[in-house]
DNA sequence: GGCAGCCCATACAGAAGTGTATGGAGATTA
DNA sequence: TAATCTCCATACACTTCTGTATGGGCTGCC
């Protein structure tokens, strides 16, 4: 019935043990065991261990670059289309990311997506704020470092909280764009 | 005649191993065998593994506490002390702290150890700060930033280079203090 | 020189995990 | 219905690492 799996259903589920126990948890025989079935369905599908976790990091990779798309489509020009992404970046649930940053320590395959993701992301960020008016050389600079704050917020276990997060995304947006900057959705940020 | 080890000499060597290498460096076998000696002699110094460990990670926080220290002699007014905080903390080699945070996602008593330094971290920073003039709610919001960064820093493969570092300081310090800063080495820096 | 106490080597038992070989149950197709 | 293809279970050999037990060398002290 639901007992024969796809070499998907192992990814997925690596996925999900990777978020909520780490990369340790990625073994054949642990992950066998959780999901009620022997290491033998494992090899039939997979070469090896190295073999199955270059796929699951692929995936998570993929996954990773459809959430910045996503943020892509949400607002028309760029100054909106930043201050969405910072109020997404920051009061997202980092599971997953931190996991795959210490498999990275780890794993060059995983270090390798990560610097690709990096890239990307910043890449982006750049593009906004060089479409907002800032002047290219500072604009690669600012990028940088409001990515840097981002992945800072990541790994820092205080949580960022929702009256906070306003208060965040403001400071980065002034930051960012040198400008006062008074956000769309309430008046609950204060004008500096 | 050197051979005769100390249970410090066993943490000195598991602190550039684990530098060097990452935390799964950190086991009997292996740092014996480099060592040169038997694990006959790490099972007279401790208990067991994780009796080590724990020592271990005692060891770094106290040398990344003294760091801190060492810093805060540094210059007079608060103003300056901030800068040469960022300078030299932008301008470090990570290694080991990059390899403790990745030890955390395992490690219970890493995860400990780094949130009290974290902790500490920005509540020098967030001092700094106030001493300088800003005001206290704003300067909790930007030393929790200014935090986020050097972390995301620390993380980012992408090294600063040198002078690329004075730009960086100085866009923080205008972020941090609200003020055009002026660096006092040399001029290299563009009055924005 | 003899005697403790400190430090290390060696050998053993055992856990945890990988990869392979083989066979068997179920579905699919001819 | 028979043959075949998919997928999985079981059993085995092997590696790596931990922890313990035991004994031996070296050092300082009387």
């Amino acid at each position: 019935m639901t007992k024969r799996l796809s070499p998907q259903d192992w990814i997925d589920f690596a996925i999900s043990a990777l978020a909520r126990e780490g990369f340790e948890s990625l073994k054949v025989d642990i992950l066998a065991r959780q999901m009620g079935v022997s290491r033998g369905s494992f090899y039939w599908h997979f070469a090896d261990l190295a073999d199955f976790h270059v796929k699951v990091i692929a995936h998570w990779k993929h996954l990773a670059t459809e959430a910045v798309i996503a943020d892509v489509e949400q607002s028309e020009n760029s100054a909106e289309r930043l201050a969405a992404l910072l109020l997404h970046a920051f009061s997202r649930r980092y599971g997953l990311e931190i996991r795959v940053r210490a498999w990275a320590d780890v794993n060059v395959d995983a270090a390798q997506a990560l610097d690709a993701i990096d890239r990307e992301r910043t890449d982006y960020i750049q593009r906004l704020l060089i479409d907002a008016g800032v002047p290219r050389p500072i604009a690669a600079l600012r990028s940088q470092l409001l990515y840097w704050a981002y992945l800072g917020a990541v790994f820092s276990k205080s949580d960022v909280g929702t009256d906070q997060l306003y208060h965040t995304v403001h400071e980065l947006m002034v930051f960012a764009l040198d400008v006062p900057y008074r956000p769309m959705t309430n008046g609950s940020v204060p004008a500096n």
